[in-house]
DNA sequence: GAAAAAACTTTACGCGCGTAAATTTTTGAC
DNA sequence: GTCAAAAATTTACGCGCGTAAAGTTTTTTC
């Protein structure tokens, strides 16, 4: 026999002197055979690169191990970084992420969706758009497959969402800067894609009026997801109005105030928190390069493994556990202030 | 009929009046039945939401509709833009494109690798990490499994090898670089992850000598993939030993760079291409954040577009054409310099 | 060491679809 | 309208594996 090519579990279950059925079940958990078992069947796989034909496996099988994990815009680092974390944990449990990337528009979004329900994921791990999604797609998606949706909330989708509290986020950025200096005025787009967005604005408004403040909203135009584009255009236009040339700017995002930074330094204007500067700047997400702009940037970090954790964990008491009839599960993390040289 | 619910392409077929075996090959080829029959197939599919089983078509099809695409490194912008144009180029071929990132690990990328192979897919593009790749593992994979070869070469491994020509971006800027002013140093790592700065050093001494200048090359220490950081770190050594504080420097990747600037900026230097500059910085990739530094980048830009464009031609060639006897395609194309003001 | 329990083997069926061969129907050209 | 070509239908098999049932062997328990 050996020397032969194995064509399928047929043929590796003979040459590892093993029945088919007992084979079957042991690629479906190798714990469930007795050790010398085991033993035989493991020393058959290293003399033989045997794998069973993962098309038949998913065919016959209930349900798949598949876990879709689907972004808006993977090429945000942002969403880049929360995906490998929780492509990790997928595959620490023994399943198969398949990443998909949304690429920032609805189209996309909902093939992804399409292709992802042909998969017969297990479960999926959604980020959606957010004011673009198409929210019926959406909705008709989670009726067929088990879905947590993290980062961007839709009201009602899902099994649970876990995301991060943006009222945490302001609260501790907008403290910090009153204390610390003049009050803050906030930096946001006028037409934000995503909801978290408007939340923020939200929490900036009440931690203003907390403060004793009046709050300010400086809404710059632009569509798409070139945030740092659009925020160094908008903040050139302020400037030439004479606007946010001084004081304190608390941009919606990093992405944003990586443009802010940008414009800023092409008009010779200092950033910063010493005393020679002209404005301080300071912003929410601890984007990856956030510590790279000029000056470094002072934000507030995401919980990425707490979310990333929470969020895989949901998805598997949904596989695991079946039904459950519990309230939605609506975790929210808080933010960690990041105390950088831009404020 | 209508109201039941469609389990196979068996019950689509009755419901659609068309016999199985058609059916399927309209599902394999539309235009492969008569516009009468297409018609009366297409008008039960919107009534029904039926598709054809993705396990069972693949288990019998000698060939699935699969393409792999793997990045050494998916958290890198450069990265996740050019999976985003091959991603897009698949989709419209009418294949499924499988993104898998072996976050600059060896291990990852033999699972990667090992996870492709069990998807049977049509044909891979492959970005391996480079030095930190295991050759024998690639080289059995691409045995098996149609395989292109993007952004890092490893030799005779793969059908093709479709690249950015590291030459012509430092050429380019070398060659700017000596004409407006002093001729640079080269900044780099001093154990790149990547061949492409091994041909980029290569090609920076060739370049200066050819300009008749003595190159100098500044190494930096640091693993991994945090290349902004060590690049920070690297100039703030530079800096503390007087090391390339005036003058011009050419950092071999924009990552670097982005730390490079970063770093100038904490000392108060002013980097630029005026008169009252303390030096100038260049670089080479046109990394999508580059043009959002302080100051702005002067880089030279990868042709994304062709690059992606021709590996996804070649793997599709292979995949149709099947043997091909030709020589190994190794393709290189040029950069395009990119001005900013920070040289 | 015997009985009970656990694990394994044998046999067999079905999943949903690709695909081949033989037959029947439809189409298009004259 | 005839006839050859094209397309559709009927029938049938096989892909590789999950899984169930019944029988056999091995292990555990006291």
């Amino acid at each position: 026999m050996p020397g032969d090519t194995i064509r399928n579990m047929e043929d590796f279950a003979a040459v590892s002197g093993i029945s088919r059925p007992t084979v079957s079940k042991y690629f479906n958990n190798p714990d469930s055979v007795r050790a010398t078992t085991r033993e035989r069947i493991e020393a058959a796989l290293d003399r033989y690169d045997y794998r069973p034909n993962i098309y038949a496996v998913n065919q016959n099988r209930q349900q798949t191990k598949n876990i879709g994990i689907v972004v808006p815009f993977l090429s945000d680092p942002f969403f880049s970084e929360i995906a490998r974390t929780i492509e990790a944990l997928v595959i620490a449990a023994g399943y198969r992420p398949i990443l998909l990337s949304s690429h920032g528009g609805q189209e996309q979004e909902n093939d992804n969706l399409d292709s992802l329900r042909s998969l017969k994921p297990a479960g999926v791990l959604f980020a959606p758009l957010g004011r673009a999604s198409d929210k019926s797609v959406i909705e008709t998606f989670c009726k067929h497959v088990p879905t947590v949706l993290f980062d961007s909330n839709l009201d009602g989708m899902g099994e649970a969402f876990i995301g991060s509290d943006n009222a945490s986020f302001v609260d501790q950025t907008v403290e910090y800067l009153c204390r610390s200096g003049e009050p803050p005025r906030f930096f946001e787009m006028r037409t934000p894609a995503n909801p978290n967005a408007n939340k923020r604005r939200t929490a900036y408004i009440a931690a203003m009026e907390r403060e004793g403040h009046e709050p300010i909203v400086h809404k710059v135009t632009g569509e798409g997801w070139g945030f740092e584009e659009i925020g160094r255009a908008g903040a050139h236009a302020a400037f030439d109005a004479g606007q946010l040339t001084s004081g304190t700017v608390l941009c919606s995002n990093d992405r944003l105030a990586i443009g802010f930074l940008a414009a800023a330094y092409e008009r010779g204007m200092r950033v910063g928190r010493t005393e020679d500067s002209d404005l301080r700047v300071a912003s929410h997400d601890d984007h990856p390069f956030s510590r790279f702009t000029c000056p470094s940037l002072t934000t507030a970090a995401h919980d990425y493994d707490a979310v990333a954790g929470h969020a895989v964990r949901s998805i598997f008491e949904l596989i695991e556990g079946g039904e459950d009839t519990s309230p939605r599960d609506e975790t929210l993390y808080p933010a960690r202030l990041i105390l950088r040289a831009s404020a």
